[in-house]
DNA sequence: GGTGAAAACTAGTCGGC
DNA sequence: GCCGACTAGTTTTCACC
């Protein structure tokens, strides 16, 4: 086995071709093939395939393997996009505020009008009531609802 | 097998207790997972548990298995949520535009101030300004480009 | 919804290229 | 870095309770 110099080791780090792409992208669409499969797919045998996802798990390009859940049907919410304008500048305390909250399920740090473009989700409007009154101890903020959405996978 | 009326199969269709909750759970933490060890982990038997699967699957609240991946390690980009306001009530001219742009991750209707809420991903600057001049014959916008980002997961 | 066993499939390892 | 074959173990899928 031949020893690497740092260099070599670094640029091999992301290092991302057309095969790794496709694995990629088979496993975006169906993460639980095995690794067989994976490989037919991409013309190749399963044990370079299982080394290539390997390495791509060790180098976290691959963070994990989940399912699709349709959120709407489980429960409907309501999402909305708030952008905040903050009061102060205790943004330690407004991030703890983040990370505490379960309503908010993406946090934004934006250059532009506002500071913050928060996601929300809330099962009723008094749920949102009750976030916005707690929001406003930290910022002002705009309020988008959202009225339908169109995402793209990946 | 006793049969069922209409209203107990509707009735059924997302009926959501809190062993499929623990199943959708745990797929989402590791969708690899056999139905095996799935059924250990909420302390229930292999085939009932890969009946329960399938029928998430069939009534469509699993759309997917898929992996997560670190975008930002592959190709570094620019992410922007922009505001848009129409110029016109063309919406359906900017829908088709939307459907078009690939670097447009997402769409949202949203009510409040803007028309749009869009979320892009460009690679560098020159796509950005590109696909602005673009957006610019339908509506004018506001640009937020994303500083950081805190995503909580499902 | 549980059980047990048969059939099918899987990941991992090896020498060789 | 990849292949093909082999192996030991695991998974799914039944029929039946």
């Amino acid at each position: 086995m031949k020893s690497k110099g740092i260099l070599s080791q670094q640029l091999e780090l992301y290092f991302m071709d057309n095969i790794n792409k496709a694995i990629l992208l088979e496993l975006q669409r169906n993460s639980r093939l095995s690794m067989r499969k994976l490989a037919a797919l991409i013309h190749m045998t399963a044990p370079a395939v299982t080394e290539r996802v390997r390495r791509l798990e060790e180098q976290g390009i691959i963070t994990g393997y989940t399912i699709r859940i349709d959120q709407q049907k489980i429960n409907p919410i309501i999402e909305a996009y708030v952008e905040t304008f903050m009061k102060s500048s205790h943004h330690q305390e407004f991030l703890k505020f983040v990370q505490a909250q379960k309503e908010i399920r993406e946090c934004h740090r934006i250059s532009g009008n506002a500071c913050y473009l928060l996601k929300i989700e809330v099962p009723d409007q008094g749920t949102l009531n009750t976030f916005l009154e707690a929001l406003l101890t930290y910022a002002n903020y705009r309020l988008n609802i959202v009225i339908a959405s169109t995402v793209k996978d990946a």
